[in-house]
DNA sequence: TATTAAACGAGACGGTACGTCCTGTCTTGGT
DNA sequence: ACCAAGACAGGACGTACCGTCTCGTTTAATA
């Protein structure tokens, strides 16, 4: 019961289309000239903007990227449990290699190390470009493992960590880029400890 | 006086000196202040090193970083065949661990991140951070399977990533410190795929 | 033709409580952080007025400035003939002086070399600060001279000058502060000019 | 016996060139646009000088301005004792005032008016406009009571006042240009004081 | 008494200028 | 020839106010 007092603050609110406005311009920026060239007075200066209205909407240059790096990733995933567990996994980090596709992946992996982490925008940053995708790709082996498809891992973090951080490892070594094979050499590595006697004739590839 | 006249250069010689005190100052301010407050005036004014002198020996601030974060990473690694090969991969997992102890990691990381990768002191920064300590472990796991002490894993990239992404990765994430437990519990799951058999009864440990 | 009828507007009527809560913040912010200080955004936060209501009021801060200042100097001055003519010259000086007692007087000659001097304020302004001394004591001297208590002196403007210009040049030079002394003595070196016989004898004091 | 080390600091010297770039792009601007419009960033873009190098120079965009004004103002003033008293001091008086013409005059009140006081700069500014002419007034006054053609008067400060005072007065008020014939008015009225008989007869025009 | 239009506070907007910091280059005099 | 010192042009930083513009809320004359 919260709409007898909706409590809207006094005064002009926000803009949302400035915000739009310096998020489409941040988004040109990223794709042109970089994460170094994402200054707020670059943003600014192209999205018609003042730089007192960026910065009461982000602390500084790097918030701001991040927010519209945010944009960019695919924003959500679907859990589906009707395929094979591999294929189920394998389209969840197809999703994730997509949306880190050049030049964004380098860009993101810079705001990571870039971002102080105790803030909030950088959480939201991780939960968004790290987390959303591990915490569905845990949910649905949960439901694999409950309907008997698969076997429990003894460690669910680690064998999620086996499956993701190659991924954010490769992006962050730079010169081995993504490739569409990628995911099922991660799965079938990981599985491999899993499902012991499949892994026995396909050793030969 | 070097002795049979190497092409004696005409003039002063560069100093040994100074270069020494700048890479000095500069993992003072790593330690104490983070990668981002080691700028050039920083490192120039803490030294008493002129800039242009500092500009003769790096490119840039990030290029001075990275020769001093090199500095403090573990040099070398001895490659053990006598060991068990679990044992030998944990110790240099320890290893990598440990020179990445706070507040290490994250500014090799932000390096990592931040660097064009094209030059050739990224190069060499990769390489001493990513790549011995891998290309070590590979070769050492080639020694063990040879001696029919390992199965041969799928594909051995694959493999040595299972190993290392994770680490860096946690890095990254920024909330997930390195722990003393994690290339334990990284080298059983990898493991896992290549001893079905041993794994059933150890998993208790 | 409105006249007819007294044109009372619909709608709520300016509040005369805001402006004066406005020119109460505003002589507070002169007496204790200056002109400089004296902005809008101060004002406003201070006397807990909206801008757009102070610039309904006033053009601009200097213009808020100005009538806050005139509130501050003694509003009339009573023309006395009762008086010797130097008595009554001296007391209108005083009373000038008198309102120019620190910070008023450096702050009224700032505003006066700020303000435009073509709008409608400005004209107020020095009206009040500077012509209505002035003009006073002009009527005064007339009223004397018609008396036959004093002579004619060649040029008015110029006598006038010679009575109030040395206290705002002294104001402008700023190192030399006003002092109680200021009025008798401009008052004699004017008269003498008027009344030669009377400083032969008086000179050496 | 500083000139046995005279001292050079070490390190690249200023560079007078940019200096005098950044004067004549302020003088430009006074002339144009007035002192409102002489902040650091036009001098800086107009002159193609770094901001850092004019706060280098000047602590802020009104002592650059000072500086400014202070070059355009005829920078010294010949004592001469061979003409008569009046003449000679009316020549300081049309000098002063044609250093004043428009716009600077107003321009001059105005940074005396806004100016702190107890800098360094400000003392100069207010010594070059105000007190060269008045000490050099001052001066040639005395040669001409010692030789004996002018009468002491009674004090020297007030008689001074009444000769330089009013030109800064108009200037504040603004309403009133200086003109041509304000020198001798003023030189009149001031000598009437110490020339009793002389005006005696003068009176009537 | 209800309507209604203007003024209210709050505060976001596009801008301009501030004064600081760092960049990478250069110019000194000294070793 | 190299050094330290430090000035240079340039550019981004984050802040303070400017003067304008919505907002939703009073307020008082009018209908």
């Amino acid at each position: 019961m919260n709409d007898g007092a909706p409590k809207r603050k006094p005064g002009r609110p926000p803009s949302t289309e400035a915000r739009a406005r310096a998020l489409q311009a941040a988004r040109e920026i990223l794709s042109t000239d970089g994460l170094n060239a994402l200054t707020i007075e670059a943003v600014a200066s192209r999205s018609g903007t003042g730089k007192p209205t960026l910065y009461r909407h982000w602390a500084n240059a790097l918030e701001l990227g991040m927010d519209a790096l945010m944009q960019d990733v695919a924003p959500a995933l679907p859990p589906d449990l009707e395929a094979s567990p591999k294929a189920a996994i394998i389209r969840q980090l197809d999703r994730l290699i997509e949306s880190f596709s050049p030049p964004k992946g380098a860009q993101i992996i810079q705001a990571l190390a870039l971002c102080d982490g105790g803030n909030e925008m950088a959480q939201r940053f991780r939960q968004h470009l790290l987390y959303e995708s591990r915490d569905a790709t845990r949910a649905m082996l949960l439901g694999f493992i409950e309907k008997g498809q698969l076997k429990q891992p003894k460690d669910m973090d680690v064998f999620l960590d086996a499956l993701f951080a190659p991924v954010f490892y490769r992006l962050l070594a730079g010169d081995d880029p993504l490739n569409k094979a990628l995911p099922a050499q991660l799965v079938d590595a990981a599985f491999a400890a899993l499902e012991p006697d499949a892994t026995e004739e396909g050793q030969d590839t």
